[in-house]
DNA sequence: TTATATTTTGTAATCGATTACAAATATTAC
DNA sequence: GTAATATTTGTAATCGATTACAAAATATAA
């Protein structure tokens, strides 16, 4: 494996010269450079990493923190933070939480450790609540979750703007009671809750929620039991997609039918919402675009460090289909 | 920061002495053992792993490098390799190739430099043709992916097989005349075409076969275009999720009804496949297996440089539904 | 007790780059 | 043509660990 002292050899310059060419620095004569280059392709010269890590105290690695990358709205994050990272010479390590708090903190350290130049994180609720990036030696963006005063780069959903829009569709289209189910352990879930509320009380109505753990198999039990103590309500509302998937496959399960005798809708647009049969009312986020906005955001505030905090705010795309179809008011 | 040198004054000891230690080396006295962990501790001492990594020469790094993350399939994959490799205190790179060579040259030159302890890989049909794993500087376990005569340690499904019981379950439910689907760009869809190829020749009957790209908008495009010529077959197979979603789709397009008009079957257990009114007869892949396997195989690897290359096949296994219910010959 | 083998500990070289600083060279001003 | 300045180049220090090797301490054998 050739090094930079086997390139400066071999182009009869000094060390220093080839790495001023190979970094791209200004100062250095156009016949030197040109020598420094074929040298450099006559041997295949790789600078190493580690070295150049070590001394130049740069990593050119980000950090990608989330609960779980098989959630597809994760999934779909963590592409985009790759594409643009890749563009922009970064790596990407990934690594899932669990809306684990101990795991959370040791992939913080592990960050630590691994001197990456920054940090997109998706937060526990725990480490949300007086979470300030000031506290991490580099710089942290938030995505998917964020409280109104959470003193960090942000990127999300304006989830109780969606959720205000999801239940008032409901409610317009003859679904006054309806029921949200939502994920209380994530800030995303508080927020749409929120935003359930705000839209049950405008129209003076009594609003009901579960909570629920977000995932397909504790919603879906959850839903269950739910439904085993009538009167069932007339509409659902599920704050994320996979509280949704659990909650249609315990309708199945009691034979309850969407649309005829509940609603049905809830948040990410997944494919399968559009396969179903009746295709599923729901907020879709634009979740690449969202991920793209967070590794951006992030390189910005690595290029300037001193920039005033910022959160940018994307607007959930209502989908209606025909699990939230029109209805007579009852009685 | 505390550095080594901060963690030997504090213990009183060398540097050699506190590396030792954090290193668990044997032939260190316990006192000295005690001692420099307190320092550590008091000091909330973290090695630098750019350092650490230069000397050492080691980077506990594993790259992973599949077509696309958002496929499913590959989801899954990522969420066992790392979940393995943390345990193994191993880092994770992942990156997307888009079934693109050159893509794909770029990041196992990247691997290269980023001198990975090892590379789990998803291959291009293109780099799997003379795929020998001593090319590279580093071990290299493929998955998914990998022809029979391939010097390579690999985790696959038995695709021929799998393939030849899907069609063979399609024929004797009185579906001879059925179409395969396949992307022709991956070498799992060639050897899954082998086995459809093997299963018609078996039963005397005549296959025919359409190359598409592996993604859904392609797969509904050709397949809508393939509807728009009659007659129409009895049944399809999807050789894998995507394209099935992408024929699926088409026949809604062209409202030919399944399973009354056609039978549908596939391959992947999405959690779609058995949501859709009728549920899709499809092969289920045991993903996570998959990607735990070849973790394992390449740890195993690592430890083990000269050890004979290995091969893991895994059973597929076939989950029937209504969309391949059985039918009476026609005519 | 002394000589030898063994274990423990410390000193200093090393990994391979980047970069501060000094030296050499070229340019400009007078 | 000389002095002052600007530019280019090279030498050597540096990043912070690991580890080869030497030295010191301890254990074992005679």
């Amino acid at each position: 494996m050739a090094q930079i002292k086997d390139v400066a050899h071999q182009a009869g310059v000094s060390v220093a010269s080839v790495s001023r060419v190979l970094a791209g620095h200004a100062g250095v004569s156009e016949s030197i450079r040109q020598r420094v280059l074929a040298a450099a392709q006559a041997l295949d010269y790789r600078p190493d990493l580690a070295a150049r890590r070590l001394r130049s105290r740069r990593t050119d690695t980000i950090g990608l923190i989330v609960s779980d990358v098989r959630n597809p709205f994760f999934t779909e994050i963590s592409r985009a933070v790759e594409d643009v990272a890749y563009q922009n010479h970064f790596r990407v390590i990934l690594c899932n939480t669990d809306e684990n708090p101990e795991k959370e903190a040791f992939y913080l350290d592990l960050m630590r450790d691994e001197n990456v130049t920054g940090v997109i994180l998706s937060p526990t609720l725990a480490l949300l609540a007086d979470f300030r990036s000031a506290d991490y030696p580099f710089p942290v963006v938030l995505v998917d979750r964020c409280d109104r005063d959470t003193a960090a780069d942000a990127v999300v959903l304006d989830n109780v703007d969606a959720a205000y829009r999801l239940t008032t569709h409901l409610i317009e289209n003859g679904h006054p009671r309806n029921v949200l189910f939502y994920g209380a352990a994530s800030a995303t879930g508080c927020q749409r809750r929120e935003g359930y509320m705000a839209a049950m009380a405008a129209h003076g109505l009594e609003p009901q929620v579960e909570a629920v753990t977000a995932t397909v198999d504790h919603a879906r039990s959850a839903a269950h039991k739910f439904f085993c103590r009538p009167p069932h309500p007339e509409a659902l509302i599920a704050s994320n997609g996979l509280i949704l998937l659990g909650l249609l496959e315990a309708l199945r399960e009691v034979k309850i039918k969407v649309p005829e005798q509940i609603a049905l809708t809830g948040f990410d647009d997944l494919p399968w919402t559009r396969l179903v049969e009746p295709g599923i009312t729901v907020i879709a986020q634009p979740t690449y675009d969202i991920g793209q906005a967070a590794i951006e955001l992030l390189l910005q505030r690595i290029a300037q460090p001193a920039q005033a905090v910022r959160r940018v705010v994307l607007r959930g795309e209502l989908r209606e289909r025909d699990s939230s179809k029109k209805r007579n008011a009852r009685r």
